[in-house]
DNA sequence: ATCCAAAATTAGAAAGAGTCTAAGTTTGGC
DNA sequence: GCCAAACTTAGACTCTTTCTAATTTTGGAT
């Protein structure tokens, strides 16, 4: 994606378009592992030192509720983040906390019944065990 | 569950049977809205001041390790936990950050060609949106 | 081009959540 | 009862995230 792009999709969803926000967005659409608040700082930084700690954190913020970008909670660890593109899943290690995309397939929702009241905004599958790396250093030993 | 059937559970994972370590497990199974660490902490002690911050956390990731609790991280908030007992989905409320149980059904797990060289340990599926509260809340404004 | 209000950025302080340390206590098998 | 291993503890510490208050930038209107 350039960064005309990026700009209507900014603007679009009513946020300024400014050189710390391409930037994380930029950031987000190149490096596709899930980086975290603390590695987007410091990646964007070392090429163009213009962002602030707590920009990057305001900017995901506004990023996410703009529903641009995912933030995936893990347990005990910093959340990590996804430029949102296509729909996939989400496997997470036990052992080193990555995030890893598994392709998509539909997943059934609740029914109303079991739903209540509640609004439904979307559905996530998360997958858990060892990653591979994980899992041949394990089966090593 | 008595205090006999904790104990079982605990020694059958290899956990010795302390007053503390009784009384989170006990709490966890009187209060299934999911409590926080400091939840659990500040509940505990409330009725037997004998329980410190530190063994709080000590015990919950040693039960969460025998497969006793489950963690539930929360994006930008404390972890919440639950006693294993049936198989249930997860809501979690985008608004005030509550972690509901949604009646269990099957989902589906992604065929062995994506998963590749991981080993799979759980899944879990997590419904987003606005909880009932939050929902009528939003709704009167 | 200039002006302006709203939006965005900043450094650093602060808060919140969770972990670690080192010393003391409890547990349960012998 | 004895003992080693397991457990607990207070409080310091780390890591992640949010807040504050002052400054700068943005983009629409002149
Ligand atoms: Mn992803
Ligand atoms: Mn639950
Ligand atoms: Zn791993
Ligand atoms: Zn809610």
């Amino acid at each position: 994606m350039d960064a005309e792009r990026i700009r209507e999709s900014l603007e679009s969803n009513g946020l300024r378009f400014t050189s710390q926000r391409y930037c994380v967005m930029a950031f987000l659409l190149e490096h596709a592992g899930h980086p975290t608040a603390a590695e987007i700082f410091e990646g964007v930084n070392r090429l163009d030192p213009r962002l602030s700690r707590a920009t990057t954190y305001n900017n995901l913020r506004d990023l996410v509720q703009a529903g641009l970008v995912r933030e995936v909670a893990v347990e005990g660890r910093a959340a990590r983040f996804d430029a949102k593109s296509a729909e996939h899943h989400h496997f997470i290690c036990d052992w080193c906390g990555r995030v890893e995309d598994i392709a998509w397939y539909p997943v059934p929702r609740p029914g109303a019944a079991s739903l209540g009241k509640r609004v439904v905004r979307a559905s996530e599958l998360i997958l858990r065990g060892l990653c591979s790396a994980c899992a041949a250093e394990k089966a090593s030993q």
